[in-house]
DNA sequence: TTACGTGCAAATAATTTGCAGTCCC
DNA sequence: GGGACTGCAAATTATTTGCACGTAA
C-alpha cells in the first residue's frame, strides 16, 4: 500500500498473461463490488490463477508470494463479499477452518479425513438421483456432496 | 458435583422410563469408554432422549435442564470421544460451530442456510448412483450429501 | 489402589468488528 | 467530494489444554 504504488496493476509484467485484470474487473462490477486494487488482485488469484480452494490463511499466503499487499482482516472481507456475491462457494470440513471455491462449475469434493486437501469431483462422475422432498415453505437451494477419503491401510 | 450427589443415577425417578442407562453403559464399554456418571448421562440425552443434532452448546443446556451436573470442557470432551469412537458423527456447517448426530443409521441432512436447524434426510429419500472413483491408494471412508434450503420467498 | 476422567481457568485458533485513514467513481 | 473500502488492533466465539482433584474398576 506504501512501497509498491507503482504496481497498481501489473504486479510484474510476467503474471499478466491473458491480461484478465480487465475480465476480473468486469466480473466484480457485475456482482455490484468496486474494483479495488486488493478485491482485483485477490480475484486473479482465485480466478485466473487457478487457485480452486482456499482457506483465509492459505490466500493470504498465496497474496504475500505474489507481493499483493492485502491485510488479513480484508482477505476475510473479501472472501465473505466474494461468497455473498456468488462467485465463491464456502465449503466448510471439521475441523475450524472454513475453505471457499471457485464457484462457477457444479462439482463436489473428495476430502482426506486428517489433511487440509479438498479435490475436486467432476460432475460427471457422481450422480444423486431421487432428491428428497424439501420441507413445506422451503426449496432446495444447492446439493453439496463430500466424499471422505481413508487412506488404504498402508 | 456439590449439590446433586444424591441424583447418582436417577435425575429423578420419572426420567427412567425403560431405563436405558444399562443399555447406555453397555455402549460406552462396547467401545472402549468407562461409563462414568458424565458420559451415562449425555449418552443418555444423546441416545434414549431422542437428541438428534447437538452442538457442544446445546448439549451443555440439554444437560443444565436435565440438571446433569456437567462441565463445559466435559462436554466437548465427551463429544469428541464418543465420535472417535464412532457413536457419533461430526456434521460441520457453515459458521465455526460444529454439529453432532447420532451415527447409528445411515442418512443424509438439510440444512437451512440462515437457521442452526438441521432436519434428517432418511436414507431412502436420497440415492447418489455412480460414486466416483477415489485417487490411488485411498478408499471411500463415507458420503455425506448436504441439501441447503432456502425458505420459498415470502 | 491407581489410572482414567472431570472441572476450572487460562490458552489457542479462526474470524469479526470499530474506527481512522485511503481510494474509486 | 463523498461514500465505499482497507488496515490495524482489539474483541468475539468455538474449542483445547494443563493441572489438581475425584472416581470407576
Amino acid at each position: 500500500m506504501s512501497d509498491l504504488t507503482s504496481q497498481d496493476q501489473g504486479y510484474g509484467t510476467s503474471a499478466r498473461q491473458g491480461c484478465p485484470f480487465h475480465d476480473i474487473r468486469q466480473k466484480l462490477r457485475r456482482v455490484g463490488l468496486r474494483p479495488t486494487r486488493q478485491r482485483v488482485s485477490l480475484g486473479w488469484v482465485l480466478f485466473a490463477k487457478g487457485q480452486r480452494h482456499v482457506s483465509a490463511e492459505m490466500l493470504f499466503e498465496e497474496a504475500m508470494k505474489e507481493r499483493i499487499p492485502v491485510s488479513l482482516a480484508t482477505i476475510y472481507n473479501t472472501l465473505r463479499q466474494f461468497t455473498e456475491a456468488g462467485l465463491l462457494r464456502e465449503l466448510t470440513l471439521d475441523g475450524a477452518k472454513a475453505y471457499f471455491d471457485t464457484a462457477d462449475h457444479d462439482h463436489h469434493h473428495f476430502v482426506v479425513d486428517g489433511e487440509n486437501r479438498v479435490i475436486d469431483i467432476p460432475a460427471d462422475e457422481i450422480d444423486v438421483a431421487s432428491l428428497p422432498v424439501p420441507p413445506a415453505g422451503y426449496e432446495i437451494a444447492r446439493v453439496d456432496v463430500v466424499v471422505r477419503l481413508r487412506k488404504i491401510d498402508g
